[in-house]
DNA sequence: TTGCCGATTACCT
DNA sequence: GGTAATCGGCAAC
């Protein structure tokens, strides 16, 4: 069990955590029970200039506020009328990028997740934005605290380094809407183990 | 105040 | 492959 990433570590390039943050460990702690699951799909959201961002040109609404935090912060919004997702912040205050969290290998606390899911296959349990959000727990109440333990919500270095050719990256999920951005290669998998 | 639509998922054919 | 579920955010009016 390693010590929960700092601040510091959020507080750079967002892509170049969002490629970071792969192979690292979710963790939510929910009444006393460890919930965590091996990172294995990002996407960066770029602020302002991204047009896919919710912080798109500069908007501050009361939605995205957390996005306005300091790098090391929770994002948490709710979509579709029933799903929750699940961003940390990047960079600094005032600088509104983030890093969605698009899927997990469920590491403990499976038996919770599998009460929370109901789904028909451990597959099925982490393996998108909303699952994972419904598997750790991760809810409104989540947004804009502080990744620390303290909280309960907090990340945890990976284990070994992942080799950079593990790492491939392509376009966003579900963001046709965005023009040129749409494009961008901000998402990131880990080879073979994104399913 | 209205009306469109979403950083999704699950279930259908 | 198609689409219902379900409602808050957001921009236009």
């Amino acid at each position: 069990m390693a010590r929960p990433l700092s601040m510091r570590f959020f507080q750079r390039d967002t892509s170049q955590v969002a490629r970071d943050l792969l192979g690292c460990t979710l963790v939510h702690i929910v009444k006393g029970k460890r919930l965590a699951g091996r990172i294995v799909e990002t996407e960066a959201y770029l602020g302002a200039k991204d047009r896919a961002a919710h912080t798109f040109g500069g908007r501050h609404t009361d939605r995205v506020r957390s996005m306005y935090l300091a790098g090391g912060h929770a994002y948490v919004y709710f979509v579709y009328g029933m799903h929750y997702c699940f961003n940390v912040v990047t960079r600094k205050f005032n600088e509104p990028e983030a890093v969605l969290i698009r899927a997990l290998q469920p590491l403990e606390g499976l038996e919770d997740m599998r009460r929370k899911r109901r789904a028909k296959s451990d597959r099925d349990l982490a393996n998108g934005p909303a699952k994972l959000c419904e598997a750790l727990g991760i809810n409104r109440s989540c947004d804009g605290l502080a990744l620390n333990s303290e909280t309960g919500l907090f990340i945890e270095a990976a284990r070994n380094k992942i080799a950079p050719d593990l790492i491939v990256a392509g376009p966003r999920v579900g963001v046709d809407y965005a023009g040129e951005a749409a494009a961008w290669p901000l998402r990131f998998t880990l080879k073979a183990l994104n399913k």
